[in-house]
DNA sequence: TCAAGGAAAAATGTATACACTTTTCAAAAT
DNA sequence: ATTTTGAAAAGTGTATACATTTTTCCTTGA
């Protein structure tokens, strides 16, 4: 699924005016978000025009047409007279993310159980589902799973987003998962059984949409996402008591 | 797609082009805010850099910023090598925005309601409230007081949202109030009668925050905003069945 | 008459020069 | 030794020239 980014349709481009080296055909805003969203450049740090355009190999005035597109996004923040920093998030934003995504993607949901799943919306769960299942007969997790199962729930909540018809609330839930931790990227608790109980959680939600219950669709995504939530906060309780903000290694 | 010249008409004097004094000096990006926020600019329209250059007085340069800015903020769309154009919201989006406002402002009020309000919060609500009860005595509407209340009603909700204590989800419900429709710069049922009823549902809002119920106060904000949809789609049905997209006029 | 083609005009994309502000850092003053 | 200060360095803000793409519009051909 393309990438829209804010208010923006395809942000830019970048078609090569010269013979350019293959790793560059990205744009350069989709690769300065990368980096961010990637742990390259860590969080709080001042980003330096100068330095970027002479990374990427073009001139200040594109670089800072990403800055001001990214800053758009959320990633950035700008200070006039000091340039850009890479936007830090306290811990506390980073759970209240997961209520905001709870309330606007149970929304999604329940626009999606309204407006109903076309041919293909039904096919794309339908497969992802099945994938899923197949995934979780194994019983256990190997290596190389969890990314496959992060397409796999990908699939389903695009295909729901989608189905929701509404671009404003995509654009909104595409920046709560572009905070940090709060992207499936980032995701911890990945286990076995956390899996398992997720992806029940989505044969109900496609269950409710297909019934066409909003409002059931509606309460059954919120509670998902609790759900992912509250794994998160145990897997920090746990682990990370130290840092009151995201930290990126490198 | 029709290619109308912007701002056609009345732009006479914003600020002279001579001496500047530094104040009165809004930066680009606000007055081009303004302009399609106010109307001034139909949605829809493609945005020329160097017609917008010549207005403001300034080069390409500064105007390219607050084209990606404004676009970042969701007022704008972005096509590579065609620029920029003031971004439509179909009905259907209009009325949605509502819906996501609802769930946004809920959230807000509910994390107000768990965090409490400090001093100054609540002095700013009370009298907000009072001066809406000594507003409402009168028993009618006249001229002036609609802008009046427009105020008192903004101060609550700004006071809540502050008090949720979350810059995401504050930057969430502004580009909520971008939406033309959906701004109170527009809200249409403006009568005594609506501004009673929403003006009891500021009460009920503050005592429940007040009272550290945030399950209550999240819900009686939903019911709410709800109620604000409500009207509007209602005015919407008896006035203009024949468009599907929001129109400036003023 | 209308569609196709193509060159001129206009608009956007990028690079670069320079103005102005912030930051750095070393010398001077206390 | 510490603070102050101020000039150099570095960085951002803006203007402008030029490159590339899009749009316009007039000519040409069926």
């Amino acid at each position: 699924m393309a990438e829209s980014p804010l208010g923006q349709s395809t942000r830019d481009h970048e078609m090569a005016g010269s013979v350019r080296d293959g790793r560059s055909a990205l744009s350069v805003t989709d690769r300065l978000r990368e980096a961010i969203l990637g742990g390259e450049i860590a969080t709080g740090v001042r980003l330096n025009e100068v330095r970027l355009s002479q990374m990427m190999e073009v001139s200040r005035t594109p670089v800072r047409a990403a800055l001001q597109a990214l800053a758009g996004e959320g990633l950035l923040d700008y200070v006039p007279n000091r340039g850009f920093l890479v936007r830090t998030f306290p811990l506390s934003e980073i759970v209240d993310a997961y209520e905001i995504r709870a309330q606007l993607e149970g929304l999604a949901t329940r626009f999606a159980a309204e407006r109903g799943l076309s041919e293909q919306d039904r096919h794309i769960i339908e497969q992802a589902l099945a994938d899923g299942d197949a995934l979780l007969a194994k019983g256990v997790f190997e290596t190389g799973d969890m990314s496959r199962y992060r397409r796999i729930n990908g699939d389903i909540h695009d295909t729901i987003l989608g189905a929701a018809k509404n671009r404003m609330l995509g654009e909104m839930i595409r920046i709560c998962h572009h905070v940090p931790v709060s992207s499936n990227r980032n995701i911890v608790a990945f286990e076995y059984r956390y899996v398992r109980r997720r992806h029940d959680d989505h044969h109900r939600i496609y269950e409710a949409i297909l019934a066409r219950e909003p409002h059931r669709a509606e309460a059954l995504m919120r509670e998902h996402i609790a759900g992912i939530k509250s794994s998160l906060v145990n897997s920090l309780r746990h682990q990370a008591p130290d840092t009151s903000e995201y930290r990126t290694s490198l």
